[in-house]
DNA sequence: AAAAAATTTTAATCTAGATTAAAATAATTC
DNA sequence: GAATTATTTTAATCTAGATTAAAATTTTTT
């Protein structure tokens, strides 16, 4: 999966993580390529030896993001039967990646500011992998372990729900990384009473 | 509700719309002040007149956004019965005034980067609001009409759909109004079969 | 441990876009 | 319709923060 991790390699691999982190927490304009230096220890100017200006830092947040995306949906596709199964193993997968050593993930929540050619590259990655989803819901309804439904509102619904959670899951406060069993429960399962 | 509309307060409300969607579409630093005034057909230098600065500009727009939903929230607690019923409603709602004549309305993504009183304001008014949405799952667990869970990872986990609405809710793009209808259902109903 | 390559820093620039002040226009009041 | 008040524009500034180039340091290779 991983390119041979030179040091350059995997100084790069934190520095994503860094401003995975910033971008989060304070938006694309709100932090500043220092902010993301102190985290690393650096000055803000070594931070070009790594990319070539901040547009292409972002841009590689979301690949990096795509592509752990893409890695849970892979494997929960490999290790479940049902779609349901599939569906809540991906959830986890995902959600251990974010909540995990890899995160956190940037949330894809700038692209339409990225430049053209990268904004087109991560529209097509994101929309494939929403597509992805929705498959694995069409797939729970014909077996039916799915309830009959719009598979894309009910995707878009579910994968905000998974995208908004670098806003409010802190390691530090209270909600801890229960988060990993909870959440794919409570959004494949609904409120209904008696069920559980 | 609105305080007698004069032509300013009228313009203004003009001016937080346009804002609310060029946030949520570029995000706050991905918009310039020129990108809000051009939807209203003015000059930046004419947003001056309504708002001190660019800070003050998103500030107002999540005050806003926590009228609107705390409005939403009111009108549910008024009208429904059960907890899940209030649940319900409250999507309905708050979802409808995002999607209607009222939206767009901001995405508060950006609370860390404004400044220290604001954001506290702010923050306060986004925890009352969780609040209010616990408890209402907290009254359904009571009554019955929704099953045994967690409700602050339910709140977070339902709260961020909603919240990520804006982000690919397009009059124009397929999905249209049956959000309306389909998204409390969704998020209430979970995945299971044989329960439509 | 000297030489070469890789990484980081220092110290400038450079720039988009926010902000301001004064002038111009439009709306309202008397 | 003249005077007053409200709104918008024009034309400068002003600034944070991105970017760059050259020098300094650290790491790796031989």
């Amino acid at each position: 999966m991983a390119q041979t991790a030179t040091r350059f390699s995997l100084q790069r691999d934190r520095m994503l993580r860094a401003a995975a982190h910033c971008f989060n927490e304070k938006g694309y304009s709100g932090s500043s390529l220092k902010d993301v230096a102190d985290i690393l220890g650096l000055t803000d100017a070594a931070l070009y030896y790594y990319v070539k200006n901040k547009q292409e830092l972002v841009y590689l947040c979301y690949i990096r993001a795509a592509e752990l995306g893409r890695d849970a949906m892979d494997r929960a596709e490999a290790d479940g039967n049902t779609g349901l199964e599939q569906v809540n193993l991906y959830l986890r997968y995902h959600i251990e990646y974010m909540v995990g050593e890899e995160g956190p993930i940037a949330i894809m929540s700038e692209i339409p500011s990225l430049k053209p050619e990268h904004r087109e590259e991560v529209l097509a990655l994101s929309r494939a992998h929403s597509s992805r989803f929705e498959a694995m819901l069409e797939r729970g309804i014909a077996d039916g372990s799915i309830g009959a439904c719009d598979v894309r509102m009910t995707g878009n619904s579910i994968m905000g729900s998974v995208n908004w959670i670098p806003k409010w899951y802190h390691s530090d406060t209270g909600v801890g990384p229960r988060v990993i069993e909870e959440f794919p429960r409570i959004l494949s399962g609904g409120l209904q009473p008696g069920l559980s």
